[in-house]
RNA sequence: GUGGCGGUAGCUCAACGGUAGAGUCCUGGAUUGUGAUUCCAGUUGUUGCGGGUUCGAAUCCCGUCCGCCACCCCA
């Protein structure tokens, strides 16, 4: 036998025990983007790499180390396994003209990729729900994005989830801070490490949320971006807090947090959990009203965020929740000469009427195929046998419950079966 | 990319220089066609892979792969 291929480092198998949970997160938070108003969109998986260069930022993590990127030998596009999705779905909105009739509230969700070692919560293939409200201006919108996040982690049964909120202004004040903020770095250069004293330079306000305690002591010195702000910028954050504070939403503004991509302005928020170990943030977003016109459209607001699922659902799991199994209604057992045919025909017939059923398969004696029905986790066992197809029945045997077995004739089985499936004790 | 810990039956683990084991699961059986409980029987395997030390390696050493956790960063 030859070496078995295994699947590629921090990519996952989700198995039927994971994939339960799955189902039940995607039920509610597909309801949940339902009833905000927000419509599907589903960008492909593989895009130009000069997409996710020009969206999230050369100097960022992600486009200098984590992408899976390759040149296609076939035709020589450069391409990329998309490590995110916001900037996808800017450019299927601008390819599309999606905004030519005012604004759109879109999501989408699917896997992203980045190419990092793999730990708790963090895997090279994750998978993100995103929601994009594109073509708004207001903080009202920066506000609904993020009160909805609230409304889906209590729908989620989650709590001691928190957010964390900051504003990092217009893309001209940030360029009046990084000079002021470069010039302080440099007066300090002798404290910084190696990473920031590379950052310093191509992306300053990186150097901002690093933890190494040396180079936060030279932060903490510098001067606040709050300080570089204008009065719009600093009314919008206003009006977004006054807004969150009406909703009830709590919220810790955290002058740090600044993102690792580039297309933000103004609004930027994440919302953290403890109970994840080191990957703690749940979902992340804020406002990109440059990002539009950076990919070559006509210039238009936005703002978004992601969630990461495995994440969301490690936290499911945390709490206690049970996910909602489905076993089936039937599990039907045949033996002996025609019950195959018969036992077809009955699960056909039930399944018509809206019931699960599962039909055995693969032949083995009574006892084998009763084994099986128990270990399907039904809520009966239908037999149909050699006696039962002379007589024209099936034996209904419950096997949750201590009910003795009954036969049933076959031309009633459909209309008793409601009532034989709901009977407890 | 860097560091710490770990890989033994499908699963959970024991054996820690001297012939690889238990529980569970799976399969068959306990008088005609009845599951889960009970009893009996049976299969679990190149001890991740490759090399080295040794009379002898699952065990010690080196390499490698994979996993977990952390750094970094984020979902």
């Amino acid at each position: 036998m030859s070496a078995p291929l295994q699947a590629v480092r921090g990519m996952n198998d989700i198995l039927p025990a994971e994939a339960c949970w799955w189902l039940d997160f995607e039920a509610i938070v597909r309801g949940w983007l339902a009833r905000h108003g927000y419509r599907n969109i589903r960008m492909p998986l593989v895009e130009p790499t000069q997409l996710f260069r020009r969206a999230v930022g050369e100097s960022t993590d992600i486009v200098e180390k984590e992408m899976y990127s390759w040149r296609d030998e076939l035709n020589g596009e450069d391409l990329t396994l998309r490590p995110e999705a916001t900037a996808s779905c800017v450019r299927a909105a601008i390819e599309h003209h999606l905004l030519h009739d005012g604004p759109k509230r879109l999501w989408y969700a699917g896997p992203m990729y980045r190419h990092e070692r793999p730990q708790k919560g963090r895997y090279r293939q994750f998978h993100q729900y995103g929601v994009e409200a594109l073509g708004f201006a207001g903080p009202d919108a920066d506000a609904e994005l993020i009160v909805m996040c609230a409304a889906l982690w209590d729908e989620l049964g989650l709590g001691g989830i928190r957010l964390e909120l900051n504003t990092i202004g217009s893309s001209l004040e940030r360029m009046r801070y990084r000079a002021a903020l470069i010039a302080h770095l440099e007066r300090h250069a002798d404290q910084l490490d190696a990473d920031a004293k590379r950052r310093m330079h191509s992306n300053p306000l990186r150097v901002l949320d690093s933890k190494n305690p040396q180079v936060q002591a030279v932060v903490q010195s510098a001067p606040p971006l709050m300080e570089y702000l204008g009065d719009a910028s600093l009314g919008h954050f206003a009006e977004l807090k006054r807004l969150l504070a009406a909703a009830g939403v709590g919220y810790s503004i955290s002058p740090r947090l600044v993102r690792g991509l580039d297309y933000y302005n103004l609004t930027v928020f994440e919302w953290v959990s403890d109970r994840l170990g080191a990957q703690g943030t749940v979902c992340g977003g804020g406002r990109y009203d440059g990002l539009f016109e950076q990919l070559g459209g006509k210039p238009a607001p936005a703002a978004g965020f992601a969630m990461g699922i495995e994440r969301l659902i490690a936290l499911m799991q945390e709490a206690g929740r049970e996910p909602r199994d489905a076993p089936p209604d039937a599990y039907v057992v045949h033996q002996g000469e025609g019950a195959v045919q018969a036992a077809l025909k009955i699960a056909r017939e039930l399944r018509c009427a809206g019931f699960a059923v599962i039909q055995h398969c693969g032949g083995g004696s009574f006892k084998s195929q009763m084994k099986r029905a128990d270990a399907s986790g039904a809520k009966l066992a239908l037999i149909v046998g050699e006696d039962e197809l002379k007589a024209g029945e099936v034996t209904v045997k419950p096997l949750r419950e201590a009910r003795a077995q009954a036969r049933v004739p076959l031309a009633r089985l459909a209309a008793e079966f409601p009532h034989l499936c709901k009977q407890r004790t």
